[in-house]
This record gives structure tokens, C-alpha cells and sequence, in this order.
RNA sequence: GCGCCCGUGGCUCAAUUGGAUAGAGCAACAGACUACGGAUCUGUAGGUUGUGGGUUCGAAUCCCGCCGGGCGCACCA
């Protein structure tokens, strides 16, 4: 049984022991056969004439002995005792659900918990200190960072952010491919922009960066270091230009993602690993374990071996026997694991969805387990301003970067926007909508609610209110309307919510759950004026406000998205 | 050809991971405060979940076939 922590689990926790009684107690007394071992799990229904919770247990009971769901959960309920719990009442509905009807009590205690826990409220530990090294974006340090890294970095800084509120301690890390061919050839278009500053004759390579860019880039060489490259060797030159050209990219992109909220723990060097000689020793490892054979003057990896649809080579046939990009990448994940975590999870772009298979068995061939590594998928993203598409390719003249996507939406829209969707699902970015500072724009939605909050305790104040009571000083049945009681029952849920979205790896689902929090508030204040004269009536409602408050901040900033007092 | 992802009202997407009457937002229509921010709320209309089969108490969800879209399929990274 996993730890609970929270107000919901425990009640949740209590119900399903009960239910296990009961069918024990069954199976005592001959009502169920000996055999039936269930697997509780309780939902919070969709419907509130479908009870506080619900579960489907005396359904599964009854396909697994060829019975029906109505009279197992009759079997269930007959022997199922509520005395000293918050059950009140219990439903045999449809097919056979269980509704459990509960006192309020409950929510009073839940609510409780969001007062005293504060800016942690939502904290559990359900992964009790597990160690998770979360990899995402990790662009080649060849240019700016895209859309679809800002996609990427947003999905990742919350999964990160809420699997650390969900008990995990999570680093946070970008991989710079700083020692491949790609910023070799960065190194070159350098150079050739370089002399072009200069004025001297030049040669742009094949495949080099043709970016705007490398042009600016040259001339902060120019007034750097002057002419003094041309006096160097073309080796030393080289080296030279490709340190230089890495470390302004990364400290390009380290700014770009600061700009978004977002703070890595580690930038992690390729070239220090390939430095320290972590490559020939992965090529060793497999080698020694009987996993590589040489054919066509290549080394291959029987990655066949592993569930791989093919052998993959790690050593090319070529003059100077280099190595394929999977030797430093799993050069790289074993490194990861070294360090001690529990679990590495690589938030990766769609275009190396077939690279996915090829890693996993490399490591399994390294001697991990294959549930070391989970793979995360960002589908791609389609710039549109209303109907009409943005081009995005890096040849047209019309190429976005994150920067202006960051300088013409802002960074809440833009990460609330990437959040909203599936991570696996296609995403057509509305930037026109995105800017809007209007109703249609549903980043508002949740902002204005909690600004509408803070906007009430200003009134308060003004008015001489004491401020909020916390729950000692508050008379907590007079919360009793249809949209309080919803709306306590969804802020009772947040640390559940938390655990359950990180650990399906669904961040969008935390967006969907802050959408209806704000409208369960917006109906609350619809329907119940918080401000009145009515001095116990109001401590409640103001109790209730700052509870919202609070739900809205925190998931917010799992978000990284700021929570407005004013807008 | 093979693999992965996707297909849900006019548009963009949900659906508690196999559950109850498939839900939101936008757009459309009709309403709602001389008091807390109308960036709000309430309601109406809109669906054979691409399609054909299968699995079972129960399918948008799982399996098989087809159709349509995206992305991959290197001794590139």
C-alpha cells in the first residue's frame, strides 16, 4: 500500500480496508468463493448523485466468478461495517457501482490541510525519495532554441516540478552535444562567416548554419579577438572556434530558458565524457559480454538481442574508426545511473521515436534493467496566426524562435499553451489567440480567478475586515451551498491529482484540473457573495477564498505560470 | 513495404487509464448584478467517437482488418 498523505487518501484508504473486510467476512461465511483476492481502487464519480466516492469492485469481482455486479455488491455491502468512518450512505447503482456518501467532516479536515499546509499543499509522498533524472530539450548547440524545445522545456520543467511535490527528488538536466560532428560544422560556418566580416575570401561548408545568426555572431568574434584567428594554425583555429561558438550557444539558450522560468540543475558536457574516455569503455563492456561482432569492417551491437528490430554498428568502417551517435549516448546513460538515480526519463522530439528501441537495448546490454529508462515523446508544433499557418522551416525566411515566440505571447501564455495538450498530440499554436488579452484566451481564465481572489481580500481590508480566519475561527457548516461543497471537494483533491497526473506523465491534465477549480470558483462567487455583514457567514467564504487561493498559486506555479494579484 | 503517434459536435481539445447519460473552451443563439473585477455566470443548440468486425456485464479506450493525416525507418546527430 502506497503512502498516503493526503486528506482524500487517507479517507480513500479507510474505505478500500473496509471493502477488504467485508469480503473476507464473505468469504467466511461462504457469500463469495475463496479464490476472489480484488484490486480496490476508488474514483471520485463524475456526477454528485453518484456519491463522494465510487468503485467498480463488486463488477470485477462478478466477471471473475461468472456472477452479476448488482448482487455481488449486495453480497459486499451486507457485510460491510461504516460504524466509526464518514459513511453514511451507500448506493448500489447501475451494473453494480458502490456510492459512498460521506459527512462532511472530511472536507473540513482536507480543508484544514490547505491552511496549514500553504505554499506545500499538494505535497505527498507517494515516490518516498525517489531519485528520477528528467532529460529534456538538450538542443544541439548550433542555434537558437525553437518552438518545439519551448514545447518540450515546458512539459518537462512540470513534470519535473510536480514529481518532486509527488515525493521524487528530480534533476533537472540538458545534455549539450558539444563534442559531435554537427558543432564541427558549426566551427566552420563560423569561420567562413568570420572571414566574411573581415572581408576576406571565404568557403561556407555544404550543411552549415546559414542562420542570421553566425552572422552576428562573427562580428562579436571581430570585436572579441580581431584578426588574431587568421595567425592561427587552421587546427588550433578550429578548436578554437568551436569552443567559442559552443559556449555562446549555450549561454544563449541558458538565458532563452531562464526568460521561460526555467532553471536546469545540471548542463551536462558531452565532450567531458568522451574527454574522460567513457566511450571505448561502453564499446569494452560489450564487447566483453559477447554482444559485438565485426562484419563489413564495422563493430555491431546485437541489439537484435534486446528486442532492437535490427543490429546497430558502434564502430564505423571508416579511416578513422569513429563511433555511431548511440556509443557516447549510452556513454552518456550509464553515467546517469552511476550517479545513483532510480529512474532516467528523456523527453525526446517525435523525429527519434525509432532511436527509442536502439537505447533501451543498449542499456539492458550494459547490464540495466529495461525499466530504467522511460521515453517521454513531444509531438511537433504548428505555428498558425488564426487560420493561416506559419511556416516553420529553418530555409525560410519565416523561421520562429523561442525567443519571439516568448517576445510576442509571453512566457504564461506560451507554457500554459504547450501544457493544454496531450505532449503525444499534434499542437497548432494560435499565436493571435495567445497574445489575446481576452475571455477566448483560456490562460485568463485561471489567472483572473486568482487575481479575482486577491482582489476580494483588497475589498476586505478596505473594509475593515479582520483579514482570513483559519479554520479554528470559522464555522465550517455554513459552507454548505451546491458550489462550495464542489468546489471543496475539487481542492480536497489536489494532492491526489498531483500524484496521479506525474506519474502518468500527463502535465496536461494539471491544466485541465486549474480550469475547473477556477470555474468551481467562479460559480461559487456567481452564486455566494463572499463580502456581507453577515460576520460568521463571511469568515467562512473568506476561509473558502483563501483555500482556492492557495490551490491556484501552487498549481500555477507547478506550471510556471506566474499567479497575478492584478490584472 | 515496416514501425511509432494521431483521427471524438463547425474549430481546438477532454474523458479519472475498461465504467454510469462521451464532457469543456471557442464560434452561434437566449438570458443574468444600481454591492466583492462582466477577463464572469446560467441556459439552448450541436455526436452512429474515421470505418468494418471481435473480446465482455460494459469499449472513444483493448485485439484484427481497412481509410485518412503526421513522423521515422543511416556505418547522421
Amino acid at each position: 500500500m502506497d503512502v498516503a498523505f493526503s486528506v482524500v487518501g487517507e479517507v480513500k484508504n479507510d474505505i478500500i480496508a473496509r471493502l477488504l473486510q467485508a469480503v473476507e467476512k464473505a468469504k467466511e461465511k461462504g457469500d463469495l468463493p475463496a479464490y476472489v483476492d480484488p484490486d480496490i481502487r476508488l474514483d471520485i464519480p463524475p456526477r454528485p448523485e453518484q456519491g463522494d466516492f465510487a468503485t467498480g469492485v463488486a463488477m470485477s469481482i462478478a466477471s471473475e466468478i461468472k456472477s452479476d455486479g448488482r448482487s455481488v455488491a449486495g453480497i459486499i455491502v451486507k457485510h460491510l461495517r461504516i460504524d466509526d468512518s464518514h459513511i453514511v450512505r451507500i448506493d448500489i447503482a447501475g451494473p453494480g457501482f458502490l456510492n459512498f456518501f460521506l459527512d462532511t467532516s472530511w472536507l473540513e479536515k482536507a480543508m484544514a490541510r490547505i491552511w496549514t499546509d500553504g505554499p506545500v499543499y499538494g505535497r505527498t509522498s507517494h515516490y518516498n525519495g525517489k531519485r528520477v533524472l528528467l532529460e529534456f530539450v538538450s538542443a544541439n548547440p548550433t542555434g537558437p532554441l525553437n518552438v518545439v524545445n519551448a514545447r518540450a522545456a515546458a512539459v518537462g520543467d512540470c513534470l519535473a516540478s510536480m514529481l518532486e511535490m509527488a515525493g521524487c527528488q528530480v534533476s533537472r538536466e540538458f545534455y549539450v552535444n558539444d563534442a559531435g560532428r554537427q558543432v564541427s560544422v558549426l566551427a566552420d560556418s563560423l569561420e567562413a562567416r568570420y572571414r566574411e566580416t573581415l572581408g576576406q575570401e571565404f568557403h561556407f561548408p555544404e550543411n552549415g548554419y546559414r542562420g542570421e545568426y553566425l552572422k552576428d555572431l562573427a562580428r562579436s568574434l571581430v570585436e572579441d579577438k580581431g584578426r588574431s584567428l587568421l595567425d592561427m594554425g587552421a587546427e588550433e583555429r578550429h578548436a578554437f572556434l568551436r569552443d567559442w561558438a559552443v559556449s555562446k550557444m549555450v549561454a544563449w539558450q541558458k538565458r532563452t530558458l531562464s526568460d521561460y522560468g526555467l532553471e536546469y540543475d545540471i548542463w551536462f558536457s558531452e565532450k567531458s565524457l568522451r574527454e574522460a574516455g567513457a566511450h571505448t569503455q561502453v564499446i569494452e563492456i560489450l564487447r566483453e559480454k559477447g554482444l559485438t561482432y565485426e562484419r563489413d569492417g564495422a563493430v555491431w551491437f546485437k541489439s537484435t538481442e534486446f528486442g532492437d528490430d535490427k543490429d546497430r554498428v558502434l564502430v564505423k568502417s571508416d579511416p578513422g574508426s569513429s563511433t555511431t551517435y548511440i556509443v557516447p549516448d549510452l556513454a552518456y546513460h550509464k553515467h546517469k545511473m552511476e550517479r545513483g538515480f532510480d529512474l532516467m526519463i528523456d523527453i525526446l522530439g517525435p523525429d527519434h521515436h525509432g532511436y527509442v528501441d536502439r537505447l533501451a537495448a543498449g542499456l539492458q546490454g550494459l547490464g540495466f534493467p529495461r525499466d530504467c529508462l522511460e521515453v517521454l515523446i513531444v509531438q511537433t508544433v504548428r505555428l498558425c496566426r488564426g487560420k493561416e499557418l506559419v511556416k516553420m522551416s529553418k530555409r525560410g525566411g519565416e523561421f520562429i524562435s523561442m525567443d519571439e515566440l516568448l517576445e510576442e505571447v509571453g512566457k504564461d501564455a506560451a507554457r500554459f499553451f504547450f501544457l493544454m495538450r496531450s505532449p503525444e498530440s499534434h499542437l497548432d499554436f494560435d499565436m493571435d489567440l495567445a497574445r489575446l488579452q481576452s475571455s477566448e484566451n483560456p490562460v485568463f481564465y485561471v489567472q483572473y480567478a486568482h487575481a479575482r481572489i486577491a482582489s476580494i481580500f483588497r475589498q476586505a481590508r478596505e473594509e475593515g475586515y479582520a483579514g482570513p480566519v483559519g479554520p479554528n475561527e470559522i464555522k465550517f457548516s455554513l459552507l454548505k451551498d451546491q458550489s462550495e461543497l464542489a468546489l471543496m471537494k475539487l481542492l480536497a483533491s489536489f494532492p491526489d491529482q498531483v500524484y496521479e497526473i506525474a506519474a502518468a506523465r500527463e502535465p496536461n491534465r494539471l491544466i485541465k484540473y486549474m480550469m475547473d477549480v477556477a470555474s468551481a470558483f467562479h460559480a461559487f462567487y456567481t452564486r455566494c457573495r463572499v463580502l456581507s455583514d453577515d460576520n460568521k457567514l463571511c469568515g467562512a467564504r473568506l476561509y473558502l477564498s483563501r483555500l482556492t487561493q492557495i490551490v491556484l498559486a501552487n498549481g500555477l506555479k507547478l506550471a510556471g505560470v506566474s499567479a497575478p494579484e492584478i490584472m
